[in-house]
DNA sequence: AGCTATTAATAATA
DNA sequence: TTATTATTAATAGCT
């Protein structure tokens, strides 16, 4: 709202990135103070710089207060009528999807203690038998992964290799090479993105 | 900042401060998204409209996060006594849904970056046959120590469960089961399962 | 919900 | 940070 458009991404530049956070901090507030004494709303606002210096404000009584109402609030998480979220919008999720993220849920933290375990050399904190054994599995199933992936690169190299061999030799007859081995073995990369 | 300048209290007509609401609302998230993104900052915004409607929006993850970020920043930590410690799942106050996905996004994202340095030493770019096979080298290894660490549990409750036996039978005259595996072969089957 | 006339916010700059 | 000011963005009053 100035000399120039600015485009909706980080800006770079450190001093006027600084500025445009003076000025745009100072705004935001101004507006959900505005907000809140127009319209009679009660509102929360807590703002983190880049450094982690924080900027509140809570109008109608204390961030403490504000934030127990808002506990209250969603944990029924029956009546929130529209909720904005940062980034693009997700697609609204079924009802067995709360089943599916306690499952993630469960296995983020066996995986956070795997890490732990093995950085910690093997005694580090509670690792219960179970844990460990999923642990295990999913090590093997990753495992499964990379092997097929390093199939794949394999399979790959000897076609660049044939083709190769192909483009020298002329027409020369080679049989192609046949195996048993399901291919092209599928990979799911959901774990390692490389 | 329309036709007309607008006095800074409360607006008493009710349809006049329903519409100011819904349109400043919009406004207010949309400046608060745009100062963390533009400015790097972790914001936190609640909106509790008149009637208890909740709006909400938080930047750079959840807004338990956010709060709990906020709760260790005012230091005053009085808030909130009956909180637990154990790092099994709780009932947790129902994170709004998408909110929760995008939780787990981001701890799936870290646990990736674990990885990776663990393993990879940070290579984020193509997969070459070589660094595929390290990392399997590394995952075989992991499993190692994980089968090595099960097995040691194991053996320790087997040994419970033998105390227990003895106290029970007294100084009843079993001769201890020798063999040369380092625990009997012949285990309750429930250990095993999982 | 859309539509403008206005006002408010602010980007570039010093 | 603060001040100026040319521009853009937000929105008040109406439909």
């Amino acid at each position: 709202m100035a000399r120039g458009k600015v485009q909706m991404k980080r800006i770079e530049n450190t001093v006027h990135r600084q500025v445009t956070f003076c000025k745009r901090r100072a705004g935001l507030l101004k507006k959900a103070k505005e907000l809140s004494v127009l319209c009679d709303a009660e509102i929360g606002l807590v703002i983190f710089s880049s450094h982690g210096k924080i900027y509140e404000l809570s109008t109608k009584g204390s961030m403490q207060g504000l934030i127990e109402r808002y506990m209250k609030s969603t944990q029924s998480g029956s009546l929130q009528p529209e909720h904005e979220q940062q980034g693009i919008d997700q697609p609204q999720p079924a009802l067995e999807v709360k089943e599916e993220i306690n499952m993630l849920k469960q296995e983020i933290e066996i995986l956070q203690k795997g890490l732990r375990y093995m950085f910690g050399g093997g005694t580090t904190g509670m690792v219960t038998l179970e844990e460990l054994h999923i642990l295990e599995k999913h090590l093997e199933e990753w495992i499964y992964h990379i092997r097929s992936a390093k199939m794949d690169l394999m399979f790959q190299e000897i076609q660049l290799l044939r083709n190769k061999i192909e483009e020298n030799i002329g027409t020369a007859n080679f049989a192609p090479v046949t195996t048993n081995f399901p291919y092209p073995l599928t990979i799911q990369n959901d774990i390692f993105q490389f």
